[in-house]
DNA sequence: ACCATTTGCCTAACTGCTCTAGGATAGTAC
DNA sequence: GTACTATCCTAGAGCAGTTAGGCAAATGGT
């Protein structure tokens, strides 16, 4: 009987296209075995466990979100930058759920984290740059444009915004344009 | 042998504190018998199943959240009014993270949802009443407010700030402070 | 006070997922 | 060809979810 040919690599990559496809949630061990026609026990020779498992989706996501926000910040500033890197990041969601869903997993591991995060935080302060923030005001302005990005698109597949006849289209294109303004008037304090 | 004294109420209440205790992911019908003394069969007689046990927790959250922030914007207009949402809001995430993590699952009985998800609407629309933003503008601001805070609280609370030294506290209050600057000087469009 | 009904909780049993231990076999290296 | 290692297997344990069916405690009518 030839073999199945499992690899952790491959592992990774149909969990991550199992979870684009039925939720992160329900990617398991068991349905990636059936995936693979293997026995579930088989898959623990490449992966340590579940956890680690997960882990390798999200490790993986991270970094295909980071080559596509770097590719569309590539060569703009600003206004620009700011609009690229936001659909990019939304545009990612939508097309990887699963995979987004990952990303999010609290990731103890310091050491691959600082990978892939950071990768991300450099790249948000890169579009920050037109904007002529200092420290710490800029840290802050990272932490507000994460937090809005990654609000939205989570509320967004929640279905929080299904209840209006608004097309969340529109006031993604809105809301950036607030960012926009927010960050060229950042208040310096009060 | 006398009776536990199970209700569907007291369930719920009980797995939203095991929620707060263990995380929301960690609430089962396995650990809630326990904490009764009583069988995971037993259980069955009050709630359907696991997802009857989650949904009302979350619509419980729901209700206390927008309790919480009813009360933080009583008498309160304009930016006295936003920070009070916003600190309500992240307090409750702060205070009760596992029941915030209910709150976010996905709520398909839109009968349950209208009565708690429209409260939170109603009381972020009355914060922008003093910032005189008309519809659409309305919406895509109540949109952006909710993506804010929400993101803010779950990256914070996953721990993607605690790699800067920055303390989050400051970070909230400066992205308050943008946000209100955001909603007076909304931008008409482009 | 008695019996019927409802209700709360039980045991038993099946399913699916996780994970460990130990064994058979295919591919590789010499 | 023999030795080794990696890949896959079977077997089996444990735990969470769930259903079916049964007994006993609470309740309520007469």
């Amino acid at each position: 009987m030839p073999r199945a040919g499992v690899t952790a690599e491959r592992l990774t990559l149909a969990a991550a296209e199992l979870a684009d496809e039925v939720g992160f949630a329900n990617v398991t061990v068991s349905a990636l075995a059936r995936r693979f026609g293997v026995k579930d026990a088989s898959l623990y020779s490449h992966v340590r466990n579940a956890h680690d498992l997960k882990v390798r989706v999200a490790v993986l996501a991270l970094a295909e979100l980071a080559d596509r926000v770097g590719d569309a910040i590539a060569g703009r500033a600003g206004r620009d930058a700011l609009v690229a890197f936001a659909n990019a990041y939304r545009g990612y969601a939508t097309d990887h759920p699963g995979r987004y869903a990952a990303a999010q997993v609290e990731l103890d591991l310091d050491t691959l984290l600082a990978g892939a995060a950071r990768r991300h935080a450099d790249m948000t302060r890169a579009i920050l740059r037109g904007y002529h923030l200092p420290e710490p005001a800029q840290t802050d302005a990272v932490r507000m444009l994460h937090s809005t990005f990654h609000g939205y698109v989570t509320l967004e597949h929640t279905g929080a915004f299904q209840h209006t006849a608004r097309p969340a289209e529109e006031s993604w294109r809105h809301t950036l344009n607030a960012l926009d303004a927010a960050l060229r008037h950042w208040p310096t304090d009060r």
